[in-house]
Formats: structure tokens, sequence, C-alpha cells
DNA sequence: CATGAATGAGCATTCATTCAT
DNA sequence: TATGAATGAATGCTCATTCAT
């Protein structure tokens, strides 16, 4: 137990640095996300910084890892019940903006989108992550509807993911004033769609 | 017929920049699209560039509104029919990135919509081109349904311009290699739930 | 009578370009001299100026011959009397930065003296206009003095406009902020150890 | 030894950078002494430079702030004696564009009085050398005249100030031919008729 | 006579990176 | 392990100038 809080109170440089350029990445977006900025807002040298991430790809790179780390935790830490529709409105209302945490986890995942666009490497990274929470949203659809159909829960799983980035874009592309009803209504309506 | 001609012949160096730059964010992403490439891409001198657009800022918004005009007419030019069902389809699919072009703006929206995360500016046109999108869908839900409920149809609207955008957004930051069942199959499946 | 006010009352463009440049240089210095900048105070288009003035260089040149022809028209605007003692305090006076408008003149002279130290071209209507207005000090220097001894009276005439212009550089160049008091007495201490 | 040998060896780029700007400042003019210029004259790579000085305007100031260090180490510099008389001739004559150094000194003091017309930060510089240069000579005419009237040894220095400094503008503005005699004489008569 | 479109060189500045310590 | 000096390519932008009308 000390051990642990002597690890964790010794500041890892590299998570500080990830974290710094993902506060970065929230407030400014990913071309304002510069060496220079991001040790200036980890509070480290910008030599340190390189120590780090020799290159800012690597930089970039290390960042969204840390990203795609989170969006699996977060899915992860949604505690199961035995109702499989509860469940699926939990996890899926967990990736909403709804609140100022899930908002600027959302403004750090489009970045990271727009950029994995162009870049193969991030790209990679994009396209299993998305798997995964897809596979684990298949399973839940499958379950729910009883009968065999994989492929139809798939199906669901995609379009429900999509849906709920698909909204988060939205709120955060058009301002972040979106209320938190106008996100859930369009969600809950489909899955009772979907689920009947 | 002549004046016509000289028109034709003068094509017009604002919107010759205005496509070159969309050229450039399609392939590079916006971080590419500096006034150099850009002047380059349209093939006139960097000093005309900025006669056109004196700021960099003026340059992205000129691109923007290009490109939330593009979607209007991309939406406006879908044949309607009796069946609304089959327009809703229509018109949604029209958004998915199902070929080489529609990639290609998808990417481009893509690119704009992370940025508009971080400027009011265009936060602002994302906001009117989405309400506005989300508007002309909303009445044909509501006109399909039968029945007067605004808010439903508002939702449904909101759920399937989500879930074309989302579905559009994971294809291009996976890596483009989406094939088109796996973006028609969520939609028509969504589609067929929302409309019973 | 009637031609000249008409002649006056025509805006004449080359003139309205120079006072223009001439209240930037005032305000901001020669650097910001820029052909855009005069062009928008005198609001007159960009090309306008360059109808007139082919180039910058020609254009700093007109202005710099006005500033000349102004100190000429200030040395003789001076209404001279039998008192050859105070109409030297009097001419030397006018050379002070003494108000708001000598001022401005003084801090004008010292942007084209420095750039005359670069110029040629101004560097010999600077030299043209100074032997000029010594000459007319040495005269009265020499007339004062009574005896016929041209080079004292010339080296009088040096000291004494060497030290006006002295003391209206350090005015101009210290913040402009010297009391007229401080310009006015060291010009009569050296004025009158002079002509005694 | 060795530790000196050291220092000199190592030739101190900040250093090196102001002597660059002030070469270029006495034979451009501080309109051509641009980062790229000032790199290329100091040998350094133009990274380098705004290392040292962030801005242009931070080199600016370093630069006038060696310049006015200059100016009080050239009138520190003339020896004293018991002639208060020789020893005011000395120290003004020190401040005459008599020779090639001399005169390289003098242009870059005008380029940057006439900055400081147009610059506070360089305005309250030039302020300070002033007061300073004054109140040295204000005490020795205070010293020489025996009586106490220090507001008359003050008018006596800035009278004599602004002399030299007149002369050494005109000398430098009109072209840089002005010969020696040209430049002593006025100064000679002035203070043989302030001494008297 | 007066305009403004078009140009490209040059500007200060920001940037990621290398390297010596 | 951590730093910062040094670099030069690239950025957005300003500039004087040419030219067609």
């Amino acid at each position: 137990m000390i051990l642990f809080m002597a690890v964790k109170s010794r500041p890892d440089p590299a998570r500080s640095i990830v974290d710094a350029l993902l506060d970065v990445v929230a407030e400014h977006g990913l071309e304002r996300a510069t060496v220079r900025e991001v040790a200036a807002t980890a509070g480290v040298a910008i030599g340190t910084v390189q120590h780090y991430f020799p290159t800012k790809d690597a930089m970039v790179v290390g960042a969204f890892t840390e990203v795609v780390a989170r969006i699996r935790r977060r899915v992860d830490a949604v505690p199961l019940s035995d109702d499989v529709e509860s469940d699926l409105r939990a996890v899926l209302g967990e990736l909403l903006p709804v609140d100022a945490r899930r908002q600027t986890e959302a403004r750090i995942q489009l970045a990271f989108a727009a950029r994995a666009a162009v870049s193969p490497t991030l790209a990679a990274l994009q396209r299993e992550v998305l798997d995964d929470v897809r596979a684990s949203l298949a399973l839940a659809f499958e379950r729910r509807s009883g009968r065999r159909d994989p492929r139809r829960g798939h199906d669901a799983a995609a379009a429900a993911l999509a849906l709920v980035d698909g909204l988060a874009m939205h709120a955060v592309s058009a301002g972040g004033q979106t209320d938190v009803d106008a996100l859930r209504r369009p969600l809950d309506l489909m899955l009772a769609a979907l689920l009947t």
C-alpha cells in the first residue's frame, strides 16, 4: 500500500506529459498541441518531453493510446446487471457528453478521430478500439434479442455506437451547448426502437 | 453566349482557391492546409490567395461555408417521391461515405467538425447546417408517422443524422476501408426500427 | 484670386498624399509609412498613390522635399526687425518644438534625418537646406558683430543651428515631454554668450 | 588564465548578435536590421538570434542598451585633469564624429534616436542617458564658473550636449563628408563664449 | 486619371529536432 | 535522467511593384 502510494506520488513524467497534451487538445485542439505548449502545461522542460517522446508523432501516438485505454476503461467500468437493456443504456450513455468531464473526453476523441483520418498509425488504434467496443455491444444486443443472429447484433452495435459518437460529435462541434435531454432522447428513442 | 464563355474562361480565383483548400484537407487534413500549399494546389501565387482571403482564418471560414453549402445542396438534390420512407433512406444514404466522392466529403466534414470544436465561428456554421438538415429530416419523420408529434420527429431526425455522421466518422477515422454494406446495414436497421 | 482658390480647393492628390505620409511619419515613424498606410490615411486608393509616386522612394523623396520647403518657409516667415539679436532669437526659437505643431515638425525632421544617413538622395536635400539656413543665420551673426569675419559668423550659425536641432532631437527622442523653458533657456544662454 | 581563454574562445552569442545588429544599423539603418540580416552578419543561425532575443523588439532594445552603455563608457573614459575647460572640450569632442569610429557611433545613435521618437521603451533609455551625461557636464560647468548657480550649469550642459549631438546629426544626415574643423570650430566657439 | 487584381520577395515568428552535457 | 542551446525549415502575413483596364 505504501509502495503503491509512493509510486503514485512520484509524478511519472511520461504520464503527466500525456495528461498535459490531452488538456491542451481538449482546450485548443491538436494543432495547438506543440511540444512547447505541452511542456509548459506539464511543467517540465521542453527537452524532458523529448526525452520521453523522441518525436512529436510518438507523443501524439502515446496520447492517443491513453485515450483509447480510457474509452475501454469507461466502458468496462459500467456495472452490469441482469437487465441487458439498462446495461446498454448505461454503457452508451457513458459515451455521451452529458457533463463537463465527458464533454472534455468527447472533444479529445473528436480531435484524434480527425487526425486518424490522415494518420495510418492512429487509424489503426481507432479501428481497434471501435471493433472492441462494437464487439461488446454486439454481445449485449445478441443476448437481449434471444435468438442467435450475430449479424443483426453486430449491426445494432454499429448503429448504436455510431449514434452516440455522432451525437457527441454534433454537440462538440456545434459549440458544446447541447443540453442533456437533446442527447439522451435520440439515444433512448433508438434503443427503444431497436430492442422491441 | 460570348459573355458566358468569358465568364467560364476566367475561372474565379476565389472558387478555385476554396476547391484547392478542400482538396488539401481531404488528402492531408486541415493542418496541412497552409496558405502556401493551397496556393500551389490552386496554381496561383501565394499573394493571390491573400488577396481574396486576407487572413488564413478567412480562408478556412470561406472553405467551410462552401462545405456547408455543399451539404445543403446534396440533401436538396435528392429527388423526393410519395414514399417518405424511401426518401429518408435516400437522403441519409447520400451522407454515407459509400463511394470515393462521398468519402472525400466525409473526410472534409470530419476535419472541419474537429476544428469547429475550437473555433466559435466554425461552430456557428456547423450549428446552422445541423439544425437545417435536422429540421428537414424531422419534417419527413413527422409526415411519415402520421400523428402530430413534433418532438418525436425531431428526436428521430437527430438520431438519424447522428447515426449517419457517426458511421461516416468511424469509417473515415478507421482508415476508410469500411465496406458499403457495413455502412448501409446499420442505417437500414435503425430506419426500419424507427419507422414501425 | 478666384482661380487661385479654385486651384487650392481642388484637392491635389499629390499634395494630400504627401500630407498623409507626413502625418504617418509624425505619428509612427518612417518605417510605418507604407504605401498602404499612406493611401488609407490620404483616403485614396493604393493605386492612386503609385500613380503619382511610381515607387516608394519617389514618394519619400517627394515628402522630404516638402519637409525641406516647410523649413525654408518657416525660417522665411519670421518677420525681420532692426534688432538683429531678437531676429536671431525668433528664427532659432521657431525651430524648437515648443508647441504641438512644432513638435510634429521636429519628429518628422528627425525621422528624415535618420533616413538621410543611409540615403544619398535624402542626404543631398538635407545638405542643401542646412547650408541654406546656416547661410541666413551666418549673415545675421555677421551683421550683428559688425566686423567682417565671415568665418566666425558661419561658425556661430553652425553652432546655433546645431544647438536648436540638437535640443529638438533630444526632446523628441526622449519622449517629447520636455517643457518649453528647458528648450528656451539653453538657447538664450548660448545666444547671449555668443552675442557679447 | 585558462578560464579567461575559455571565456574568450566561446564568444558569447548575445554579444556578437548585438554587435552584428549595430554593424547593420551603422551601414544601412535600423530598417535593414532584420533578424535574417543580423543573423547572417553575426554568422549564427536565424534560430539562434531568437533563442537569445525572443522578439525583434527585445533584440533592438538589447542593442540600444549596449549603445547607451557605450556612450557612458566613452564619456567616463575621458581622463580628467585640473583644467575643467579642457576636460569639457575633451568630453564634448569625444562625441563629435571626427573619425570613422566616432562617425559610426553617431550614425547608430541617430538611428536609435529616431526610433525612440516612436518607441516609449527606447525613449526611456534615451532619457536616462541624456540626463546622465547632462548631469556630468552640468557639474563641470558649475565647478568652472566658480559660483553656485546650478541652473546655469545645467542650462550650459544642455546647450553643450545639444550642440555636439546636433553637429553630429547634421554631419551624419548630410552625407558624413563634414570636415573635422567644421565640427570643432562651432564647439570651440560656443565653449569659449560660455566659459568667459 | 485612377483603380485594384495579381505577384513573389521578404518579414518576424513558431516549430520539431539534434546534440552536448 | 533531464536539460537547454542551437538549428533551419515552415508558417501567416506585409510589402512594393507590375499590369490591364
